[in-house]
DNA sequence: AGCACGCCGACT
DNA sequence: GTCGGCGTGCTC
């Protein structure tokens, strides 16, 4: 009888055997449902094999090998296979992680594919006047005139005007006022459709869709690495039309889920009749399961998604596009610490298919693979738009100039001219809440989080004390708790502070603050994109959020605080990362034509990263830090791992790391460091402690470390929780 | 991860 | 005498 092997969702890295008497290699891949100590579970089946390696009174039977799916593709399985040897992780929880979770579990997976339809008016219908139609027919008034109201409606806005309202909109539908559309193709966040145009190219973009274009159908891994603004997308664009050509599927990964609408809305502009789907971790599990499935069978032929879509089944996949490649949150930073980034660039090359990773700032890794040769680069360094210049970048020395909340006087200035040229500007601060730090000023007492080992931020409108890293909240104390003084104040800017402090300045501005929490609700981000777009907004201040990939036209002044805290960091990553940042936030302004001007406060103006921004020159300030890298020995010039462990008290977390070094080979070309505290040392309540391991090759790296896993496995791990973090972007 | 088994302290 | 704490070990 054939014996099916079997990656479960548990944290051993072995397949678990069943008998199967009706199975066949074609169920490779396929779902099956197996009985596992006392319970049954899901698992996936990764090999048919005639003979057993566990002792056959063992061995159970499998309940039933659930086909209502397609099994999984071939290749999708080997990229499980891929990510768990090289990120040693468990195969099951590898593959587990990569099945939308309705597929995961063993109820039996029905869809529900009835595509939930909206309605709206046709051109007719905006042509009738409500008030000719009959007083007697009150619920095709209700329902007109809120479809006038709000463009789009779905069925449940519908029955709420009223229980008739169904059968009167059917009537309003033979009528040809109202139209029924898919709510697939226009999801409600996404702007009104309009289908746009190829742009005229600059030559740089020219150059960059023909030489992919020349290898569209092999494996190559290329770094596009485009200035702000200088039409990156239309690169993509151009690319995945030749791909339609084909008939083949386009993955495009971007780094978080506030860009998806945008770009969403870009490609379906472009495409407006191609199957599009967007995967992120925003969706209902049906949504998450529909859209794979569509992928799977092929019918999508754009998948758009954050890292997790990276696992998506994609039978006819042609072209990967990374785009804002250096972005952190490629990486997962808890369970399996995979790079969605690295994982495309496997896959692609198992699919010999091209990677394009795009970036305005590539990370050095990246950059570094460029200028060797291994990846080949592209460069656009100029504006696509006509008359749009670079912004003139200038440091404000805040040794000399006084500031006032944060803002120093040239700034404030500067704001002053702005509006009064109804031109619209952003100030860029790195910090949400009103203030970082509350603190005691008689004994330097400062609010701490009890879970972590950090501080709590002042949010000043919730009356709240907040930590930023596990959520946890407070009441505003009156008095310090130590030493029962009155005077605690808050100490430092953050994003609530610095709109406080400029709606007193420029009371007649219309402010906007836009972080985490101004944009916390569904689809509060889209509305204010709408509202600064169509210019009912002229001063912006934000967090990150502002920086990435949004195009604001009006935009000809950008303010930055606060920044300089990277500067001096410990993480040998920061100043890549700031400036990163700094180019991509001053990379807003002046996009459409208007001069744009950035200022940043500064105590360090004559930083070379400040002076690489004033130049915008990126290639300068990646070849500095390269070779900073290379005289400290730090990636990429080495390729590292971290060994991390999290217990209740530390000295566990330690010994264990001290045991684990201590079997661990010694050997000249894979270095070992001694344990040390992670640098958020305590989280949640768990206290954080990790090792270091790096070698000079990544052959060598890898073979080590498959090595010492299985003997990690043996070490008695009393309360503590360990992984292999491979490629560490966070120590 | 779940889940059972098992071995010790405090309780109707 | 038993209820329940969580340490240990196994799951094909």
């Amino acid at each position: 009888m054939p014996i099916i092997r079997v990656a479960l969702d548990v944290p051993v890295n072995i397949l678990f055997e069943y008998l199967a008497p009706d199975i066949t290699a074609q169920d490779i891949g396929g779902r099956v449902c197996v009985p596992f100590g006392r319970r049954l579970v899901t698992g996936i089946i990764m090999e048919v094999v005639t003979h057993s390696s566990v002792p056959s009174p063992k061995i159970r039977s499998a309940v039933c090998v659930l086909r209502e799916i397609p099994p999984i593709p071939k290749e999708l399985l080997d990229l499980f296979c891929f990510c768990s040897t090289y990120y040693h992780h468990p195969l099951g929880e590898v593959a587990m992680n990569g099945l939308p979770g309705r597929l995961r579990s063993i109820k039996p997976f029905v869809l529900d594919y009835s595509i939930p339809f909206q309605y709206r008016l046709t051109t007719e219908g905006h042509a009738i006047d409500i008030s000719a139609i009959s007083a007697r027919s009150m619920v095709k008034r209700r329902l007109l005139a809120k479809l006038r109201e709000s463009a789009v409606i779905n069925i449940g806005e519908v029955k709420r005007i009223s229980r008739r309202a169904p059968s009167a909109l059917k009537e309003l539908i033979m009528l040809r006022w109202v139209e029924e559309i898919s709510a697939e193709l226009t999801s409600t966040d996404v702007p009104a459709i309009e289908i746009s145009q190829a742009p005229t190219l600059t030559t740089d973009q020219k150059n960059a869709i023909h030489d992919i274009g020349a290898r569209i159908n092999e494996f190559k891994t290329w770094l596009l690495h485009g200035i702000t603004g200088s039409g990156k997308t239309e690169v993509y664009l151009q690319l995945i039309s030749l791909l339609l050509r084909q008939g083949r599927q386009t993955l495009v990964l971007v780094p978080e889920i506030n860009l998806t609408p945008q770009l969403e809305a870009t490609f379906r502009a472009r495409f407006p009749t191609v199957q599009l789907v967007s995967l992120h971790s925003g969706l209902n599990p049906n949504e998450r399961a529909r859209g794979w499935l569509q992928a799977q069978q092929g019918e999508a032929k754009i998948i758009l998604g954050t890292r997790l879509a990276v696992f998506t089944p994609l039978p006819k996949l042609g072209l990967i596009i990374v785009d804002e490649e250096q972005d952190i949150s490629f990486k997962q930073q808890e369970g399996l610490r995979y790079s969605a980034r690295d994982v495309a660039i496997f896959r692609a090359k198992h699919v010999n298919a091209p990677v394009i990773l795009g970036s305005a700032t590539p990370s050095l890794e990246s950059y570094y693979n460029a200028i060797s040769g291994r990846y080949l680069k592209l460069s656009l360094s100029s504006r696509a738009v006509k008359n749009a210049m670079l912004p003139v970048v200038r440091c404000i020395d805040t040794r000399a100039a006084k500031t006032k909340e944060g803002l120093s006087v040239p700034l404030i200035a500067a704001l002053e001219k702005c509006l009064a040229l109804n031109q619209q500007s952003l100030v860029f601060i790195n910090r949400r809440g009103y203030a970082p730090v509350l603190l005691c000023k008689s004994c330097a007492w400062a609010a701490t989080c009890h879970r972590c080992a950090s501080r709590l931020v002042v949010h000043l409108s919730e009356k709240k004390l907040l930590c930023h890293h596990c959520g946890h909240q407070e009441r505003f104390p009156f008095v310090c708790p130590e030493c029962g003084d009155q005077d605690i104040a808050p100490f430092g800017h953050g994003t609530q502070r610095v709109e406080a402090a400029l709606v007193q300045r420029f009371p007649d501005a219309r402010i906007v603050r836009i972080d985490r929490d101004s944009t916390r609700r569904k689809g509060a981000w889209q509305e204010i994109l709408k509202d600064i777009q169509e210019q009912r907004i002229d001063i912006l201040v934000g967090t990150q959020i502002l920086a990435k990939g949004h195009d604001f036209p009006w935009l000809s002044l950008v303010g930055i605080l606060n920044s300089d805290a990277s500067l001096f960091s410990t993480d040998f990553r920061a100043s890549e990362r700031l400036f990163a940042q700094l180019m991509q936030v001053a990379g807003r302004s002046g996009r459409a034509g208007l001069p744009g001007e950035v200022l940043v406060q500064t105590e360090f103006p004559g930083h070379p990263l400040y002076d690489a921004l004033r130049q915008h020159d990126y290639d300068a300030f990646a070849q500095t830090l390269l070779m900073e890298r290379k005289m400290a020995g730090f990636p990429p010039f080495v390729y590292q791992a971290l060994l991390h462990a999290e217990a209740p008290r530390i000295d566990a977390a330690m010994d264990f790391l001290t045991r684990a070094a201590a079997i661990a080979r010694i050997t000249k070309s894979v270095e070992i460091f001694d344990p040390v505290p992670a640098q958020m040392a305590r989280l949640k309540g768990q206290e954080r402690a990790h090792l270091l391991i790096q070698s000079t090759s990544r052959k060598k790296l890898q073979g080590y470390l498959a090595e010492w896993r299985t003997k990690l496995d043996t070490l008695p791990a009393q309360k503590v929780r360990w992984l292999l973090d491979v490629d560490p972007l966070e120590f």
